[in-house]
DNA sequence: CTTATGCTTGACCATGTGGTCAAGATCAGC
DNA sequence: GCTGATCTTGACCACATGGTCAAGCATAAG
């Protein structure tokens, strides 16, 4: 029942189509997730978003069409965090937000995060082109800022490069491997408490571990 | 053509078997490495351990049987290196054989880090038990030897769990992510003065983290 | 030699799955 | 209500792939 057609020959979407595009890219994410691409099939998709397998083709003609947008969607929501970084000037709280911001990240989107691993872990075969592009231009500048920041003395000389890598995996790690962490959690998830001391940890071990001075003490 | 056939009735492995083993195995690991679980064909496992593929059933009944194997031996290889945490009471050196271990066992087993990954990243599907046991009484073991090395003072006092998570996540992201690091260096692998170089921060960051001093300050 | 055992392999099958199709439903605008 | 566009769906197909089978080889031991 297209609704709202603001079409003719025009295509802003319909309702109908937002609708069922966001419900089959929400169920797609957690099936690749927890499949992998080969794993995943349409039909299971299609059944997670509460639609016949036809009908998830109509809106997306190829299960690789389907998996490069959520690919590019979970890339997107990680180019907005990388903001947290550029908004300041200040090692202590730049380092502090993007780290949290991560975290957040990791806790608010564990499956995109998933997702995503599994694409690297297998050679990027879909997103190899914002690794070269995107990516690669801004760690470039972020270490380049780091590296200002080394000069000025704000913090001991380490290798910008190698720092981001550790901050990456610390923060992705409690999203990949959630699994993990809950088995060794008495096979219970963390809960907000403990996922904000992990989070707390994290930030102080690598600040300190940089040499940053933190003005708000470990809490 | 079965040599060396100490068989009879008995069992000890001829050489043959011995041989087609080992290098199935070493294919499957890659292969399961490059395409997961559901995406890895006995065929192109078979190829790759240059056997046809009625061959390789012969050895290995089922895909998942397989698969076993591989998970197990690379959990195998993780055990050995928990030794370097245990061989000594000092946390300056119990916690650099550590990482420095793990950081060399990314370098020499990319394959199988990428599917303990993958494995865990889908669930545990196969060794949920390991995680369960094994795992779980290696970490609570490890737990207790940090806390005393807090109580003694000689350590800044961080949750001994997370910082185990933060150890895991950055010495196993060299190996699981090692796709983008490579991109994001000119698309070539690190060379192994660049990766003795990040295991030197990797080792640095986190003993100035949770306040160790080094005696060997950083090279 | 013969025989038993271990190993190899081309041909084959059953199943699951990505994707198609064509007929039908629903709705906006006239 | 008619028309054209958008959307829905049961039935279907082509193909890949895990796994089997039975016949054939090689070797060690008698």
């Amino acid at each position: 029942m297209p609704t709202h057609a603001v079409n003719k020959n025009g295509n802003s979407k319909s309702a109908v189509r937002r609708h069922n595009e966001e419900a089959i890219l929400k169920a797609a994410e957690s099936v690749f997730a927890e499949s992998g691409f080969r794993g995943a099939t349409t039909g299971q998709i299609a059944e997670r978003a509460g639609i016949p397998k036809p009908n998830l083709h109509y809106y997306y003609p190829t299960k690789e069409s389907l998996y490069r947008r959520v690919v590019e969607n979970i890339f997107n929501v990680w180019l907005q965090a990388a903001n947290s970084f550029d908004d300041c000037d200040d090692p202590e709280e730049a380092l502090t937000r993007y780290i949290s911001t991560k975290m957040d990240i990791s806790r608010s989107h564990p499956n995109g995060s998933k997702v995503w691993a599994n694409e690297i872990l297998h050679g990027a075969p879909v997103i190899q082109d914002y690794l070269e592009t995107t990516l690669r231009s801004w760690t470039d500048g972020r270490i380049a800022v780091i590296e200002k920041w080394i000069q000025q003395g704000r913090m001991r000389p380490v290798n910008p490069r190698y720092l981001l890598y550790m901050i990456w995996s610390c923060t992705q790690h409690y999203a990949d491997f959630n699994h993990q962490i809950d088995t060794l959690n008495h096979s219970v998830p963390l809960s907000d408490e403990q996922f904000a001391e992990a989070k707390e940890q994290v930030v102080d071990i690598i600040l300190n571990g940089v040499g940053v001075v933190r003005s708000k003490p470990a809490a």
